[in-house]
DNA sequence: AAAAATTTCGTGTACGGTAACGGAATTGTG
DNA sequence: CACAATTCCGTTACCGTACACGAAATTTTT
């Protein structure tokens, strides 16, 4: 814990014998050093247990490496909101350390300009790069890219799978399906649940909640095989339409009692509860939104599972500094980060 | 985001026709500086937005600060063992940073050994101090003189009253009770629910649980005013009589369905559960605890409410390096964080 | 074996700031 | 007005690392 006299590069160049330009050129394999050399300055940094002062390391590099981060633009108080600020914080947790970090943004409903993004992305030639790939094709190219140019990159939020990424960082979301599933509290096999599911937007091209879907389903199926499981389909931007739907729904079967949906687009349904109060008993969604945090301070939405975005793509920032600066590789690759359950009455100090 | 051609203080120098040596003088006011060239340098300062770079200043000052913390000596898979996971996450941000950690442990049980951790702390003269302040007179001593030698400190876990305490970073702890309440999901108010406590420690001066205690009664008055609850008391290190006391309780009352505990020791009655399934519907304690994680796997406990000590003295660091080195006040000085309800469908990835 | 090409290495300076040291400017004293 | 005492300020040497540049050592070529 306590770093007592820590050895510097001039320590290894006496014990070696050879200069600090040496030793550095060693440290940064940067290669012009002879072989006998080489192993000599590594023998000592080993027996020294020497490691570099990142402070003075980030003061002498002056022109700091950048991560580039590319995500969607998004509305005040969308899932992505929550995102930024997570990348914030880490920019402020590497910023002093000499990295910045630079945000490329692109309209999640058109294709072109997430292509777009990639090329600006690209010509700015970051040390390294975190993506949210929504665009299966348009990432494929990006990665590509990056990896010819041995650029680091993390995912978050939704994986890709190529051999290529340095790490991921996101949920678990098979089991966060099961988990929602689990706080709908249930109590008799009779009861009729419904899914709030959003139109398929054919931009989007990969989809979290298709896996959550079926950790749910599995849950309904083990516990409550009798259960009657519905689906309806809304249009995130047309809020009247979306009342139609549910209203002629619930005329349907005025016996369903309890409501899933598996994005972070609860509150979208909330203003129809809240004209409709009585018979419904649970109402579970994912992600702590405000309009989501709201609903859930009122009680119409009875329980969310948050994931946290802003730790995701933190971790993901970190995970790019310890590999550009440190050198460090992830422990590991796939890392599956914790989900909350969040009720009203531990919102407060969120 | 992007930090873009921050001014220096050689800027400043040029600027104001001083030098470097006077721009710092004004910069730490050590004096040495005439009236009319302070204001220059200040005018200057403030007309650039000038802020000095954290990195060169902890490098040129050489001499890294110390943050001292003060924690109980403890059992592996403990409490206070998740608090310093937390202590080595926060010094591994710091370390790199110049900022050193320092660990000073008592015995939990034997206050003149927290008085003598508490001279050995003194001693070394830390730059800044975390504390859990178990014991109260002894922890008003400590931070009377930490107070008089100006050395700023930081609370963690449980706070104490007095204006000197830079930061607090502790739980909710009436919020968690009422949360502990409602988890238990009472289903009728003839429900009789059992709290297990622990024999008052007579050395421990300050305990948290009082106030979860409350929060708890008041959740259970305000939905369940016609609930009954009961307590036993229960001696931590005798397992048997543990187990007997349990075992009176419940022929005395066997129409009880719902158990809660406030502190972390949930695990003290999981043996005893697990050999008498049945009639216990829900059972809800403190704190992940590898033992408590492992009760709520197996469904033997059905909730926790995890606090985050790692996190909370993690902050705690945080705040103080902030303060210490780049001179920036917390921006709240009492941080009640967040809590999170773990069932045994979203603890893996803990 | 001398010259050329290449590899290997040492030196110097910069990064932004800190602080000791000593010289110049100002003020005070006889 | 000369001299001492203060006050103010510039110079300089670091802190630990990065990197450019050129010199030295080694290898290759003629």
């Amino acid at each position: 814990m306590i770093q007592s006299e820590k050895p510097t590069i001039m320590d290894i160049a006496r014990l070696t014998g050879l200069s600090k330009g040496t030793v550095d050129r060693v440290l940064h394999n940067r290669g012009e050093v002879s072989k006998k050399s080489y192993d000599k300055v590594m023998a000592v940094i080993k027996e020294l247990g020497y490691e570099p002062n990142a402070l003075a390391s980030a003061l002498a590099r002056g022109v700091s490496p950048r991560i580039a981060v590319l995500i969607p633009e998004h509305e005040p108080g969308s899932f992505w909101e929550l995102a930024l600020n997570g990348i914030s914080k880490a920019s402020e947790t590497v910023g002093p350390l000499g990295v910045e970090t630079q945000l490329f943004k692109y309209n999640s409903r058109d294709a072109s300009s997430f292509q777009d993004a990639c090329f600006r992305l690209l010509d700015s030639a970051p040390s390294g790069v975190v993506v949210a790939p929504m665009f299966g094709p348009g990432t494929q190219m990006l990665t590509a890219d990056l990896r010819s140019r041995s650029i680091p990159y993390v995912f978050f939020d939704t994986k890709q799978d190529d051999d290529g990424y340095l790490a991921y960082y996101g949920l678990p979301e098979y089991r966060s399906g099961y988990l929602c599933a689990d706080q709908l509290t249930i109590d008799k096999s009779a009861s009729e649940v419904l899914l709030v599911r959003i139109k398929r937007d054919p931009f989007r091209q990969s989809d979290p909640t298709v896996i959550r879907r079926a950790g749910f389903m599995d849950y309904m199926s083990e516990h409550y095989p009798d259960c009657v499981v519905r689906s309806i389909f809304i249009d995130p931007r047309d809020h009247e339409r979306t009342d139609q739907e549910l209203e002629s729904f619930f005329e349907a079967f005025p016996g369903t009692t309890h409501i899933a949906m598996f994005n972070s687009r609860i509150y979208l349904i909330v203003p129809w509860l809240e004209r409709h109060p009585a018979q419904i008993k649970r109402v579970v969604g994912f992600d702590n939104l405000t309009a989501n945090m709201n609903a859930l301070a009122r009680g119409t939405v009875s329980a969310l599972i948050a994931q946290h975005p802003d730790e995701q793509v933190a971790m993901a920032i970190q995970a790019l500094f310890d590999y550009i600066v440190l050198g460090k590789k992830p422990m590991r690759r796939d890392n599956f980060m914790h989900m909350d359950i969040l009720t009203r009455y531990n919102i407060e100090y969120y």
